[in-house]
RNA sequence: GUGGGUGUAGCUCAGUUGGUUAGAGCAUCAGGUUGUGGCCCUGAGGGCCGUGGGUUCAAUUCCCAUCACUCACCCCA
C-alpha cells in the first residue's frame, strides 16, 4: 500500500470544517486590521531562503526541501514565507504605490524534519507581514492580531513572551561579552551547548541541561546592552499592549532561530501541545529587504501554525463538533423511478437546498436508514399512489408528520412545507 | 541525525505461559412480512497478527534484522 510520505498528513472530510473554521476567523480578522492577502508560489530559487534566513540557521542548513529543475536551477520548497512575500515586495515595487503594505498569508510550508507531535514536513501557517514602518505600533498590532485570532478561536492557556534584539550592532558587542562571559566556563557546558557556542551562541540561554542553566544564570542578558532608541521603541510597544488588554511577559531569553530579527521579537505558546509549544512566533526585520536587494525597509510580521493551533483547541475541547444536516432525502420507492428521483433531487440541488438520494437500488428501509444517518431534515417519497396522482409524499424526520404535494406546484408547494 | 515506545479487522483494542477454524466493541451491509428511520434483536462480510529471516514437530506468540507509526532531543510553526 502507498501511504502518505512521512511527515505529511490528509485532511479528511470529517475534519474539513475545523480548517475552515480556523481559515474563516483568520481572513475576518486579518480584514479587520486592514491586511490584504498574498500568495506566492510554492517553491523559490534557493538562494532566496540562504540570504533571507541565513545559511547558518538550521532551517537552511539542513531542514530544506531542494531539488534541481529540468533547468538545472536549484530551487527549494518554501520552508517559510517572510524571504517569499519580500521576494515579491521587491519584485513587484510595492513599497512604491503605498507607504505600509500590510500582507497576510494562508499557506502550506516545507521542512525536513523528524516529525514528532505538532511538528510535520509540510505544515500550513497563516501569517502577516506589515512593511514600511518603523513605528511600535505596528509592531504592536501585529502581535494583537496574533492573539486576537489565538484567543478568538477559544484558546486560554496561552503565553505571549516578548523581547527586544536591539539592532544587528549592539547584538554583535553583546555577543562579544557573552563570549568574554564564557570564556573560561565552557567546560562546564553540555556537548551541545560547545557547538552552539561556534554558532549560534544566544541560542545557549535556551538549553535544557541543567548545568547550562546554571552557567547562564549569571550570564549578561542582552537587554541590558540595548541602546536608548532601542529601549524606547521596546517601551512603547509594551505600553500600547497593555492599553490594548493584551497580557505578555518579558523573556529576555528569547531568541529566535532567524537571522533576520531586530528589535521586537515575540512568541505566544500554549501549555496544551506537548514539547513544540510555540503557536506563534514573529518579530521585527529592519535589514531584510535592503538585503534581499530592495530599497531600505522596515518590516514586522509573525506567522502561526494551524496545525498546532488545531493541535491545541483539541486538547482545550473547543472544538465544537459539527452536525451535518441535509434538508431532503429521496426515497425511491419503485426501482424504476431512480431517474425521476435524480430529476427531483437535482432541481432541488440547482435551488440551493442541500439534497441527497440513494445511487445503490436500495430497500426503502435501508434508505430511511441512510436518511436518518444523514440528519436529513425531510424525506421525499417517489411512487406508490402518491406517484399514481401525479405526487410525492414528504415527510418531517423530526416530527414524522407525512403531507402530498403534487408535482404541478412542486418548487412552490416545498417552499410552503420548509417555511412550516 | 540520536534515543524511548508501539505495530492484531475500516477505527479503538483484547488474546495466545508457543499448539488445531485469531476475538470484542464501534462502523459497514442484509434481515426482523406488503411503502417508514432513530432504540432493540438476528445474521453477514472484512485479518499473509507490519515485512524478512532464525529457533522449533509447530511461531501471531520466542530471537534477530528491517520498515512504518509515535513521543522526545536538536530546532522550530
Amino acid at each position: 500500500m502507498i501511504k502518505a510520505v512521512t511527515g505529511t498528513k490528509d485532511v479528511l472530510p470529517s475534519e474539513i470544517k475545523n480548517w475552515y473554521y480556523v481559515e474563516s476567523l483568520v481572513k475576518e480578522i486579518f480584514t479587520n486590521f486592514n491586511y490584504r492577502e498574498i500568495r506566492t508560489p510554492i517553491f523559490e530559487e534557493t538562494s532566496l531562503f540562504g540570504r533571507g534566513i541565513g545559511e547558518e540557521t538550521d532551517i537552511v542548513s539542513k531542514e530544506m526541501y531542494t531539488f534541481v529543475d529540468r533547468g538545472n536551477t536549484s530551487l527549494t520548497l518554501k520552508p517559510e514565507m517572510t524571504a517569499a512575500v519580500v521576494r515579491a515586495f521587491i519584485e513587484h515595487s510595492l513599497g512604491a504605490q503605498q507607504s505600509i503594505n500590510k500582507l497576510f498569508y494562508i499557506s502550506q510550508m516545507f521542512r525536513q524534519e523528524r516529525p514528532q507531535a505538532g511538528r510535520l514536513r509540510q505544515f500550513h501557517q497563516f501569517g502577516a507581514e506589515a512593511i514600511g514602518s518603523v513605528s511600535p505600533f505596528i509592531d504592536a498590532e501585529i502581535i494583537v492580531i496574533a492573539y486576537d485570532i489565538l484567543s478568538k478561536l477559544g484558546l486560554k492557556d496561552l503565553t505571549v513572551k516578548i523581547n527586544s534584539l536591539g539592532t544587528p550592532a549592539i547584538r554583535e558587542k553583546y555577543k562579544t561579552e557573552l563570549k568574554n562571559y564564557l570564556s573560561d566556563k565552557s567546560d562546564l557546558l553540555s556537548q551541545e551547548s560547545k557547538v552552539r557556542l561556534e554558532k549560534n551562541i544566544l541560542r545557549l540561554f535556551d538549553s535544557k541541561s541543567e548545568n547550562d542553566i546554571a552557567v547562564m544564570s549569571n550570564a549578561p542578558l542582552l537587554i541590558d546592552f540595548l541602546d536608548e532608541e532601542s529601549l524606547l521603541h521596546f517601551n512603547s510597544v509594551k505600553v500600547a499592549l497593555v492599553e490594548n488588554s493584551v497580557p505578555f511577559e518579558v523573556d529576555p531569553k528569547l531568541v529566535r532561530g532567524l537571522d533576520y530579527y531586530t528589535h521586537t521579537a515575540f512568541e505566544i505558546i500554549s501549555g496544551k501541545v506537548g514539547s513544540q509549544s510555540a503557536l506563534c512566533g514573529g518579530g521585527r526585520y529592519d535589514n531584510l529587504i535592503e538585503e534581499l536587494g530592495g530599497k531600505p525597509t522596515p518590516g514586522v510580521g509573525f506567522a502561526a501554525g494551524i496545525e498546532r493551533i488545531l493541535l491545541a483547541m483539541e486538547n482545550e475541547n473547543v472544538i465544537t463538533k459539527n452536525y451535518d444536516v441535509i434538508d431532503f432525502y429521496l426515497i425511491r420507492i419503485e426501482s424504476d423511478l431512480e431517474s425521476k428521483a435524480f430529476e427531483l433531487a437535482t432541481l432541488l440541488r440547482r435551488n440551493n437546498y442541500l439534497v441527497e438520494m440513494d445511487y445503490s437500488n436500495r430497500s426503502v428501509k435501508a434508505q430511511m436508514r441512510e436518511a436518518n444517518r444523514l440528519n436529513a431534515k425531510f424525506t421525499l417519497w417517489v411512487g406508490g399512489d402518491e406517484y399514481k396522482d401525479d405526487s410525492v409524499m414528504v415527510k418531517n424526520m423530526s416530527g414524522g408528520e407525512q403531507s402530498k404535494i403534487s408535482l404541478k406546484n412542486f418548487s412552490s408547494e416545498i417552499k410552503k412545507i420548509l417555511e412550516k
